[in-house]
DNA sequence: TTGTATCGTTTGACAAGTCAACGATTGATA
DNA sequence: TATCAATCGTTGACTTGTCAAACGATACAA
């Protein structure tokens, strides 16, 4: 196993990563990533940034740009954590849980890994990403 | 299998890939991508960024851009082809060559995957991976 | 009460990808 | 042969991530 067969690899989870991402963002209408951060931020309710973060290990600077668009486009609201001036909580709205609904429903989106991988393959993939990730 | 859990897998793979990139660009002081290109290009001694844009499924920008840091670097050396004054033809450097090699016999960059996966395991992941990015 | 450290968020500068528009060459064809 | 289309690469504008510096709370110690 040399230097060269690794880069391989990595380089074929680059172009995975790519390919599925903007599959996704087509499909559905949302950005992965704001798709996850909308769905973590209704999971909890109300959360603050930094459970976003612990969640779902991205930057600082990202979420905060990535709220301001949501909030732009009406699907969260914020606002400063009245025992905590520091923290600011997220909520998302109406309008954004009606979308999302909305998307789920919608088959298209059944198109992108399901095609390509069996269920038991999807498994497979999972668990090894787990691993691989874990390990950080 | 809904949506939610569909963008939990592929947000996953971002996650790996983020991880696995920077580690490499750490542990090799390559860019996955750039050491890539180096390679796709000293496999064919000599190759246009046509070729390197089918091999490697990337924009022709971003391959632009790379090969004006490599060459800044003095990694490679680009010259008009002769028959054809559109393309550029790409060429690895006696340097990369010694710098490629010199980080292909440093064991550190195998604590990369290695760490985490059996071989049997990353021989899955390769192939699970190639599954999804052949369905594009 | 007054520093000082820490926390949570924001901002700016950068990296690396995309797409779209352009420019120079080349090839095809009317 | 003159023109028109296709090819190859470059550039600019944009997205989305990173890191580092800054900033307004807050907590705690002297």
């Amino acid at each position: 196993m040399d230097l060269r067969e690794i880069s391989r690899l990595l380089y074929q989870i680059k172009l995975a990563e790519q390919n599925v991402a903007s599959s996704f963002e087509r499909e559905t209408g949302f950005s992965l990533t704001r798709y996850e951060m909308l769905q973590v931020v209704k999971e909890r309710d109300v959360c603050s940034q930094r459970e976003i973060k612990e969640e779902m290990r991205i930057d600082n600077a990202a979420i905060t740009r990535h709220l301001k668009i949501l909030e732009e486009k009406g699907y969260v609201v914020r606002e400063r954590n009245a025992e905590n001036h520091r923290e600011m909580f997220v909520r998302v709205t109406e309008k954004a849980e009606q979308d999302l609904g909305h998307c789920e429903r919608d088959e298209q989106a059944n198109h992108l890994v399901l095609q390509a991988l069996s269920d038991e393959e999807i498994h497979q993939l999972s668990g090894l990403l787990q691993k691989l990730n874990s390990h950080t």
